[in-house]
DNA sequence: TCAAAAGTGTTAATAGTACACCCATGA
DNA sequence: TCATGGGTGTACTATTAACACTTTTGA
């Protein structure tokens, strides 16, 4: 193979994932508890390195199924981190993803194994390196996908109240919403679909249980929340 | 010093620029003929790669100013594009940044050298690699940033008129504006100051020449155009 | 019987959009 | 004198925000 490149040097290329989940009405993300070298002890996001034969893209979700066995996963990149001294040890150019799971559905085991605990995100921990700002520029991309494309969904259970629904969204936007407006938007969009369901778990009256359907929206996009 | 890493492979990384300036009522980017390989005689996207002391972004802006001489201009990170294949030549994993450049202002000799071209943003060659789908990310980024934040002026002369400025941002979101709406929301943003300067290269009455003022902004953030 | 979450419409305020004519000047 | 771009305000429409009570049911 002939070659132009090769006065130039070469890098280590990281992913590094921000797992965002809900449950009991409180958004969450998944960390790992390092119990290897290097910074030994210390909160991180999961990462790993980009292979020879793997795109970046394909990286990230790879170690995203390592963590959680889950393929399939909303994953947007929110970009690249490539300061000299981002990692102390060697230079390591890392490329940060944020990924939305159902918290019902990923491997425990393996989530144990990785030794990865579930943090509320406003009480994270201090995080290593420069994750902490990943991570805030991943709630804030998140935050701005979610108002225009209902990213929300991939967050809950397939079958899920309004009541859940709008408190999700309170959590992503961290702000209380008016429980009428909210309910009269959702009415208009064809691609929530009511069921005949009723869910008896938080209420004693219980709730119906909503869909998202998948088509309709693709067909009707409306969407602003 | 200790290394965890060296199990994993490295990687050329480059930065590649897409560099909008806007002139006589378009907006237009700065383009290269390539006379070098690879893809000698195609077009491309001015680029890099990224070197060993200094910062994924600083590679950027020093690769920036190797083409236009500017120090000190607006730009922001589109993302990384990092299949296996893009460069079909070597494995190269790519940043893409966007730059808003005044074009009275670049050094044309260096352009000249590097033989590159102002090339109309609606009438664009084709492209090599990936460099399409950066453009088109980068266009979408940054008529999202110009909604809420004034990056507008960055495109512009020190001194404008209003004219100058509805037709930018007519070419930003390609779509007419009414123009007394648009002076009535620009009237509102106490940032864009009224000089008592006249121009008369654009018209025989003259119009008044306008002028961004920073302070007043990071005060007063409304904008909202 | 009562606590706790589910469900339901109307009104006011705000923001956005549409629209047409006179002005000043240099050629 | 006329062609060209500069400058101005009001009425209508659509969107968003505020707000309180009734229902159901299991403990």
């Amino acid at each position: 193979m002939r070659t132009y490149y090769n006065v130039n040097p070469k890098f280590y290329l990281s992913v590094d994932c921000i797992i965002f989940g809900f449950d009991k009405g409180e958004l969450k993300l998944l960390l790992l508890k390092r119990n290897f070298e290097p910074a030994k002890g210390k909160w991180s996001l999961m990462g790993g390195f980009v292979q020879e034969e793997e795109s970046v893209d394909d990286a990230a979700k790879r170690v995203l199924a390592e963590l959680t066995g889950l393929n399939d996963v909303f994953m947007e990149q929110v970009g690249t981190f490539g300061d000299t001294n981002r990692d102390p040890g060697e230079r390591v150019i890392s490329v940060a993803y944020y990924a939305l799971i159902n918290v019902n559905e990923y491997d425990r085991e393996l989530v144990q194994k990785h030794n990865a605990y579930w943090a509320k995100i406003d009480e994270l921990p201090t995080l290593i390196f420069d994750h902490e700002e990943m991570v805030h520029k991943a709630r804030v991309m998140m935050r701005h996908k979610a108002s225009d494309t209902p990213i929300g969904f991939n967050l809950l259970p397939e079958l899920f109240t309004l009541s859940q629904l709008q408190s999700l969204y309170e959590a992503i936007y961290s702000e209380q919403i008016d429980k009428r407006n909210f309910r009269k938007r959702i009415s208009e969009m064809d691609f929530i679909e009511k069921t005949e369901l009723i869910d008896k778990q938080n209420s004693r009256r219980g709730a119906y249980l909503y869909k998202f359907n998948d088509k309709a929206y693709s067909k009707e996009p409306k969407f602003k929340l």
